[in-house]
Parts: C-alpha cells; sequence; structure tokens
DNA sequence: CTCATTGTACGAGAACCATCGTAGTTTGAC
DNA sequence: GTCAAACTACGATGGTTCTCGTACAATGAG
C-alpha cells in the first residue's frame, strides 16, 4: 500500500534509526532493557568486544525476528547505537551516556553478570 | 499453589514469608523487579530509612492490593525481606546479600534514581 | 541484472504484568 | 467478645512482551 514510502530518510542511501537523546534515557528503561536473559547477553558481549558488532555476530538461541525485537527494545530504551554498514548491522553499547547519566551502573551490571555466569557455571 | 508455609513456619502464630535464598537470586529477576517506577520508588525509600518500614509508611499513587503486588514482586525475587510484626509487615532492603552477589550494583541504582530525581525534578 | 546476505515488517499467539475492587484473614486494643 | 487496622486472596481487565514464521526491502558482489 501507499505510494512507495520515500519516507524520513531525506539523506541518500543510509537508512537511519532512531535513538533516544541522552537526556530522555531513563533509569526504570534502562533496567527494563537489561532485565531480560537474552539482552543480558547481547550487551556482555557488545561489552567484551568494546567496539561495534555485528548483529549476526552474537549467537542467540531464538529466531533472527526475535533477535531484531531485542536488539531494538535495546536500542530504544537508550542502551545500545545502531547504524548501517552496508546490508550489515553494526552495535555499540552506549557506554558515554549511561555513565554520564548513571555513573557506575553499567560497570555493576557487567560485573554482576560475570560473576552470575561464573558461579552458575562452576559446580 | 498451597504452598502452605514450607519453611520455618513452625513457629506459633507469626506468618511466615517466602524468600528466596542468596543463592537463588538471578541478575535478571532483580534487574526486573527494579524495572518498575513504583518498585524504585520503594526501593529507595527502604534505603533511605536504612531500616525497617511498614508497607503503610511507603506512600504510593496505587491501591492497597497494588501495593501488596509491588512489595510481594520485590520480595520473591530477592530485593527485600519482609516479616509480620503485628498487623503490621516490615519491610528491608536485603543489602547484604544483594552486595554480596552483586558488588555496587544496588549502590549505583540507588545513586542512579536519585540523580535521575533531580534532574526531573529541577527546571 | 541477478543473487546471496542481512535484517525488517507484519501478523499472530501465548504468556505475563500492573491495576483495580471486593471480600476475607490476622492481629492487637478496648 | 467486639472492633478497627493492616494486609492478602481472588478474579477481572486492559496492556505489554516474547516468540515465531513468512514475506519483503536494502545493499554489495558477480
Amino acid at each position: 500500500m501507499s505510494t512507495e514510502t520515500p519516507a524520513a530518510g531525506a539523506a541518500s542511501g543510509a537508512r537511519s534509526l532512531a535513538h533516544p537523546a541522552r537526556e530522555d534515557i531513563r533509569l526504570a528503561q534502562v533496567l527494563h532493557a537489561l532485565a531480560d536473559p537474552m539482552r543480558l547477553r547481547i550487551v556482555c558481549a557488545l561489552a567484551a568486544a568494546d567496539g561495534e558488532l555485528n548483529c549476526a555476530d552474537i549467537e542467540l538461541p531464538v529466531s533472527k525476528s526475535t533477535c531484531t525485537h531485542h536488539f531494538r527494545v535495546l536500542r530504544e530504551n537508550g542502551v545500545i547505537t545502531q547504524f548501517y554498514r552496508g546490508t550489515a548491522k553494526m552495535n555499540g553499547l552506549r557506554r558515554d551516556d549511561l555513565d554520564a547519566l548513571f555513573p557506575g551502573l553499567i560497570d555493576a551490571v557487567l560485573r554482576a553478570a560475570g560473576l552470575q555466569a561464573r558461579h552458575l557455571g562452576e559446580h
């Protein structure tokens, strides 16, 4: 339907993605975004990579559409940035913004995730 | 269903409430418990009081049954302890357990909540 | 152009959650 | 015993989330 949707992407080619501004990031929403095992895994992988990661580089035991869903939740709640590079969509943690807003929070969550993974892994 | 006081309920009269053991507390569940504005408020109030607080001492803009619900979510996910004293139900943050499991997490969340409240409050 | 890669959109279904009101239970005080 | 206070249990409702499959769109390579 509709007329071919030239859409808001006035720019040439590059598909653009909406991100909340730093001042629009809310603690409860960040916590909600992190409160899911899949998304916690994504965030840990992103933090470990310390840079850009392709969506497909993070292996998750869910379908592709579910994957898209989780990445979107993280982006819309201000936890990650996403941008296109060719056919790939790259992801990065918004460390600067999160550290500025909630000092120490992301570090604590990452450390906690690591500790819990170790505890549950070893016996 | 009908758990019927599985644990220490042997004592006379005192209604007992089920709490997860320290090693059963999961990061994702704690984050989920904290990822709600009402519950964040409860936790902040509890931390500020630094002791036991009556359920009714924490004013929330929701009905009493909803209040019960939120307190239960916090308790069942290991964030708070609850016990009866007369007709009142007292609440306390499980700081020891949480700090042992996830060092710095609760502090970071509390500080973040305070910062955000200040930012949103002032103009 | 054609093709493979990569990710999205759109339903859809099941499960979960926040909220409420009403009725009931437990306790301490009178 | 009676009563008020404090909280719970239950059922309902409306919203959100997680998951999926299938069909589609954008890009770069051949």
